[in-house]
DNA sequence: TTCTCGATGTAGGCATTGACTACATTGGAT
DNA sequence: ATCCAATGTAGTCAATGCCTACATCGAGAA
C-alpha cells in the first residue's frame, strides 16, 4: 500500500458518479466514498472543499459531456435547421439516459443554487447555442408565430420534461414497459412537427419564407 | 404550556412546507422542526415513521391541492377540448409556482422512490384524466397524427419541463427578468397551437376564410 | 546528494441529524 | 374512579460533514 493514493481526485469523481447512478445524490456520502477507496475520511477534503464542491465538479463534467453529445448531434444532423433542432433535443435526452449521474447532479437544487461562474457560463453557452438553433429553425419556417424566446423555451421545456419523465419512477411504473427511443422519437416529432412546417411554408401566400438577417 | 401540543401533526406539516418553500427539501430537519414548534426532538416520530413518511404525506397533500387546481381549471375552461387541455397545463404550472413546497416535495427522488399506494394511485388518476383530455383534444383535431400516448407525453413533458425551468435558478438568472405568466401563455400556445388545428380541421380545400366559429 | 516544503493523506474531535428505547403525561372510554 | 392508548420527553447511538493538528511523500532547490 502506498501512502498516497495516486489519483484520488479522479477516483472520487468516478466512484461518486457510480454511487449517484445507483442510489441518487441523496445516497452519496463523502465518508462512504473515502472508505470504498481505502483512504481516510478526511482525504476527500484535500480535493474538494465540501460536498457541494464535489457535486459541482461532477456537474461541470456533465456539461462538458453534454457538450460532446450536442456537438456530435450537430455534426451528424443534416443541414436542415429543423432536423438540427430535433437532433439537439435527442442528444439531451440520450445524454440524460446514458449518464444518469451527470444528469441528476446537474438538476440537483444544491448544485444549481451554489453554481460557480464556470457552471453558469457553461449553462449560458448551451442556452445561447440553443437560441441560435431555434432562430435558424424559425427562419426555416418553424413556429414563426412565436418569439424566439418562447419558441426556445417551448423546445427546452419539452426536452427537459421528457428527460424528467423518463427518470421519474412514478411515470415509468404507470406507463409500463415502453421503448424509450420510440417515445423520444414520437415526442420530438410533435415538438418539431415538420409536416406543419411544410404546410405552412408552402402556404397560400408566400411571404412567409423570407429568410434574411 | 400544555404537555400535549394540540395538533402537532398538522403543525409539523405546515412548518415543513414553510421550510421547504424557503430552503428546499434539503434544508428540512426533523429536529429543527420540533424545536421551532417547541416540542422535543422525538415528538415528530409519534406522527411520522421517518422523514420520508412526512415528505410522502406532504406530497399526497400536494396531489390533492393539484387536483383542486385542475378541477377549477376544468370548470373555468370552455367546452373546447383544446382550451381544456391548455387549462390543465396552465393549472399545473400555476400550482408549481404558488405551492413550491408541494411541487418540490412531489418531485423529490426519495419520495418518488418510496411512494406508497396512495401516492401511486393519486398520480395514476391524474395521468388517466390527462389521457382522457388528450384523447378529447385529438378528436377535436389536435395532433391527430400522433398516438394518444405520445401526444399526452408531449403535453405533459412540455408542462413539467416549463415548471422545472421556472424553478431552476440557472435558467432564471440566464433569462433575466421575465413575466412568468407571459412565458406560460406563450409556451402553452405552442403546445396547443390552435391555429394549426384549425388549418388542419378545415382541410386542404380552400374555403379557409368562410369558416368562422 | 541532501534538504526543504508544498501537496497529499491521517487521526481525532465536534456538532447536527435521524432513528431507536424507555419513561412520563394526558384525556377519554369504561 | 380507573385504565390505557395516544402523545410527548429524555437519553442514547451511529452516520455524516467539517474542522484542526499531525504524518508522509516526492520533487525541486541547495
Amino acid at each position: 500500500m502506498t501512502y498516497h493514493h495516486g489519483n484520488l481526485r479522479k477516483a472520487l469523481l468516478e466512484r461518486a458518479a457510480a454511487v449517484i447512478a445507483e442510489q441518487g445524490v441523496e445516497g452519496l456520502s463523502l465518508r462512504g466514498l473515502a472508505q470504498e477507496l481505502g483512504v481516510s475520511h478526511a482525504a476527500p477534503s484535500r480535493h474538494f472543499r465540501d460536498k457541494v464542491d464535489l457535486l459541482r465538479t461532477l456537474a461541470t463534467e456533465g456539461h462538458e459531456t453534454l457538450g460532446r453529445y450536442t456537438f456530435a448531434a450537430s455534426n451528424q444532423a443534416g443541414p436542415d435547421p429543423l432536423e438540427h433542432l430535433a437532433a439537439l433535443g435527442h442528444a439531451y435526452v440520450r445524454f440524460s439516459m446514458e449518464h444518469p449521474a451527470y444528469y441528476r447532479t446537474g438538476r440537483h437544487p444544491e448544485v444549481a443554487a451554489q453554481a460557480d461562474e464556470a457552471l453558469k457560463a457553461a449553462n449560458g453557452r448551451r442556452m445561447e447555442a440553443l437560441l441560435r438553433a431555434t432562430h435558424a429553425a424559425q427562419e426555416a419556417g418553424w413556429r414563426q408565430d412565436a418569439s424566439a424566446l418562447h419558441a426556445m423555451v417551448f423546445g427546452l421545456a419539452a426536452v427537459r420534461g421528457l428527460a424528467a419523465l423518463l427518470h421519474d419512477p412514478l411515470f415509468r411504473s404507470h406507463i409500463g414497459d415502453i421503448d424509450p427511443d420510440a417515445l423520444i422519437d414520437g415526442v420530438m416529432r410533435l415538438v418539431i412537427d415538420p409536416e406543419a412546417v411544410r404546410a405552412a411554408t408552402h402556404a397560400p401566400e408566400d411571404d412567409a419564407d423570407a429568410a434574411d438577417a
